[in-house]
RNA sequence: GCCGGAGUGGCGGAAUUGGCAGACGCGCCGGACUCAAAAUCCGGUGUCCUCGCGGGCGUGUGGGUUCGAGCCCCACCUCCGGCACCA
């Protein structure tokens, strides 16, 4: 027999499912029968920010190959498509780097991974691929985006927003890692700007609670969980009496109030310079507070000044002086605190350096003191009197405070999509007129950052008229953050090629919600969320009926190359990798290294061992395929150890999500096949091999399973174990004598707990330790007997 | 600082419900085939004592529960991740 030669095989196979369409998927006919079962699977689409992926892309997709295989064999029709995050910073950036035109690189990338993708055999289809930059994909994110203006869940403010002096944009709070930009590492900083904001927090409670109704890992939902940041607590009114003003403050400390001794705002608070806009001194402190990058405030030693003007504690009546201090953030709460320095680090450090006064309030025994008629109450209820009794006195009630901010999404760059919206001067922001959508991307010679949109530049595109008045108007010239694009591609999937709308509800509603999806856990709080928030508003505005896209969730680990994650420029180019060793072998490397979502170290060395083995397995396969056909249901044990095999496989792939035991299992079976070539179950034990590997490296199946005389494995049903033969007549009983194993004695299976008690007792070894004593027993049948003496 | 997760041979890892620790692969040692090499195949490989039979020890550290603990409980150490002036 001719010797395994994964190239050559690898492309005939290619060739085939192409011509076949063997991995496109029908939509359901109307009124699809019941036993029709279907399954989502998607993996999170690659960034076309390179010509390559690198070893974590190719974890990914291939855990989502052998789901879908797995599935596909076990009947269900399987929609496992794949598509391009192809606008925004990533592209952009990579353009602006190479000195090329942002979409001629990227539709060049774009065909470049598409080669590499079918090259590793990966079951996808390519039918309803989607890119985000194309004008079909993005005039419904166009359109989506009007839906939620019109309803209010998009609007534009003046806002202190995170500005990145390098990319030259704004970023969303979730893309501020450490006081620093996502993609390029710059110290971000606060800028007062006009910007586009979606109405995420109004639905920061559903977002929580429907965390619940979700099986993703339990850290994934604690990073969404704090990112939220939901606090219980009181909302306090305290009396500005030279505003003749209520200013309210969040607390989750109510019962603390009788021990506040100042009151400190925030130096970007609107408050401040109508406090003390002629006090020079606290208008350049909070100037100079307010342009620090947040990253240096965290940090800093307190600072602050006092603006010589008072707040009115509503418990007691108490003149409070009030501060400004940047250890009081504009974002959280109202951007003003009551410091109560006796019961808050953070006020009792300022408190000493500016030496105000300290008042305990609560005493060692958790009951409060000096607070009036709440003395001696614990300070748990005293949270709920003192609510009360603020509320009773419309000077405050219960409130609920999140961390969470709306999502701005405007940026100020090019390679993004449009944002229909005209500004007129009578009219303000209008909307294009959905019949002129796609609002196309203009072509412009210098897309490069400048501080203000490049579309700004750009006369003629901004110039336009209102579509109220026909007044002359200007284009809004920012463009939309890329995760737009991405909070709703996977629903496009279900209905790509739609021209009336973004989907018919018919068809995504059948698809979704996702039923596995695989990517990296670095999307938790970004991605993870924004989707998760469009499809509640979808479904809010009756678009779709479901309120989660992602029912199921998994992360595949990081790869890491001598120590550093793996990107697109750094470690080893999967495209030299495939033509070098073959896409089974990496295909099998990349996941027979451990627990898909433990981290690995990638060395290239680790690919020569999976080729043996699948050599291996040809030449043992091809053996056995010189053998006479089997009869059915042959019992040796080759054939046992074969049904063994599939269980262990199936078990561990559908139950346990594990995917490197299942090879460990098959190399077993393969181990097993060729010490015991002349058993009569030794085509069958090939077949099962080759049938239970299918997932992991399709092609070598595939060719071996032609070779065994059949046809078309990828859609021939996954094998099911025999149980009569998973039962066996004999056990190898371990003998414990205190605990440790003294003998293994053979026995039949299925004796009582007596006789395996008896049969352990009559061994020569086991009674050596004995002592002659009577010992008592521990029986776990079928397995084990301790004696105890 | 707060909240998670993880520590098993020389290495990656396995042990699924508290019941044989180290499956499978790598590496290493020995052997077969060969003029030789590659490839392939066979055997061995936690550690210590022992010619051997056999025995002692062993899953980060210390303790506990149990007939029995890698797995459960308590304390600690180390590493990784998330959050971090969030009132």
């Amino acid at each position: 027999m001719d010797a395994y030669d994964a190239g050559t095989i690898e492309r005939k196979w290619q060739d085939v499912w192409e011509a076949d369409r063997a991995f496109y998927v029908d939509d359901p006919l109307p009124g699809a029968a019941p036993e029709d079962r279907h399954f989502y699977m998607l993996e999170m689409l690659p960034y076309p920010s390179g010509n390559n992926l690198h070893m974590g892309h190719v974890l990914n997709y291939t855990l989502g190959d052998v789901v879908t295989h797995f599935r596909r064999r076990h009947g269900y029709r399987v929609l496992r498509p794949m598509g391009f995050d192809s606008f925004g910073l990533p592209a952009e950036n990579a353009a602006i780097k190479e000195g090329g035109h942002p979409l001629e690189i990227t539709e060049r990338n774009i065909a470049s991974i598409t080669h590499l993708m079918r090259r590793m055999g990966w079951a996808i289809d390519w039918a309803r691929e989607v890119s985000a930059h194309e004008p079909s994909y993005y005039r419904w994110t166009q359109w989506l985006f009007l839906k939620f203006f019109e309803n209010g869940l998009a609007y534009r403010e003046a806002a202190p927003v995170n500005w990145c002096p390098n990319d030259q944009t704004v970023l969303s709070n979730e893309h501020v890692v450490d006081g620093r930009c996502w993609r390029c590492g710059a110290v971000v900083e606060t800028r007062n700007m006009e910007q586009w904001f979606f109405k995420i927090t109004a639905y920061a409670d559903q977002l929580l609670d429907d965390l619940e109704t979700i099986d993703w890992p339990e850290r994934t939902k604690k990073i969404q969980r704090q990112h939220i940041g939901r606090s219980e607590g009181a909302q306090v009114l305290f009396r500005l009496e030279e505003l003749d003003r209520d200013v309210p403050v969040f607390t989750t400390r109510p019962d603390t109030l009788f021990g506040a001794t100042f009151f400190v705002l925030a130096p970007e608070s609107p408050l401040v310079e109508e406090l003390a806009a002629e006090n020079e001194e606290v208008m350049s402190y909070a100037r100079i507070a307010a342009a620090r990058p947040t990253e240096e405030r965290a940090t800093r030693e307190k600072t602050g000044v006092f603006t010589g003007r008072y707040a009115v504690n509503p418990v007691n009546d108490e003149k409070l002086p009030i501060w400004v201090a940047d250890y009081v953030l504009m974002e959280y709460g109202t951007g003003a605190i009551m410091a109560v320095p006796a019961h808050d680090d953070r006020d009792r450090e300022f408190a000493e350096k500016f030496d105000l006064p300290i008042r305990t309030v609560i005493d060692d025994d958790g009951r409060l003191t000096g607070s009036g008629e709440f003395d001696g109450l614990p300070w748990r209820e005293a949270v709920v009197g003192i609510t009360e009794w603020l509320d009773e006195r419309g000077r405050g009630k219960a409130a609920i405070n999140y961390r969470l901010r709306d999502w701005s999404f405007s940026r100020q760059r090019y390679w993004g999509c449009p944002i229909p919206i005209v500004h007129c001067p009578d009219h303000g922001a209008v909307p294009v007129p959905e019949d002129q959508l796609p609002l196309l991307l203009p072509d412009v010679d210098d897309y490069r950052p400048k501080g203000k949109p490049p579309l700004a530049s750009n006369g003629d595109w901004i110039a336009t008229t209102c579509p109220v008045c026909g007044g002359p108007a200007e284009r809004e010239a920012d463009t939309m953050d890329t995760f737009v694009d991405s909070s709703w591609y996977f629903l496009r999937y279900a209905d790509p090629h739609n021209e009336r709308g973004p989907f018919d509800r018919a068809l995504v509603d059948y698809w979704m919600p996702i039923d596995q999806y695989i990517g990296g856990i670095d999307h938790a709080k970004g991605h993870l969320l924004y989707s998760r928030f469009f499809v509640k508003a979808m479904n809010d505005l009756g678009m779709l009926g479901f309120r989660e896209p992602f029912a199921r969730l998994f992360h595949q680990g990081w790869v890491r190359q001598e120590g550093k994650r793996m990107s697109k420029s750094a470690g080893d180019s999967a495209i030299d990798l495939v033509e070098k060793f073959g896409a089974d072998p990496i295909r099998i490397y990349i996941l027979f290294q451990g627990p898909a979502d433990q981290d690995i170290d990638w060395s290239p060395d680790g690919i020569d061992p999976m080729v043996r083995f699948l050599r291996r397995l040809w030449r043992v396969v091809a053996a056995a395929a010189e053998g006479p056909a089997p009869p059915n249901g042959l019992d040796t044990p080759l054939a046992r150890k074969a049904h063994e095999t599939i269980a262990r496989v199936t078990d561990d792939i559908d139950r346990r999500f594990a995917f490197n035991t299942p090879i460990a299992a098959v190399m077993e079976l393969v181990n097993e096949l060729s010490k015991g070539p002349d058993d009569p179950a030794a085509r069958f034990a090939a077949e099962t091999a080759v049938s239970l590997i299918q997932p992991y490296a399709p092609h070598i199946a595939e060719e071996l399973w032609s070779r065994l005389g059949h046809e078309r494995l990828w859609e021939h049903p996954w094998p099911e174990a025999d149980a009569s033969l998973l039962r066996r007549d004999t056990v190898v009983l371990v003998v414990q004598v205190n605990g440790k194993v003294r003998d293994r004695i053979e026995v039949p299976a299925g004796l009582p707990e007596d006789e395996l008690v008896a049969r352990a007792k009559g061994s020569a070894r086991a009674q050596a330790h004995l002592n002659g004593e009577e010992p008592r027993a521990f029986v776990v049948p079928d397995k084990l007997v301790n004696l105890v003496v």
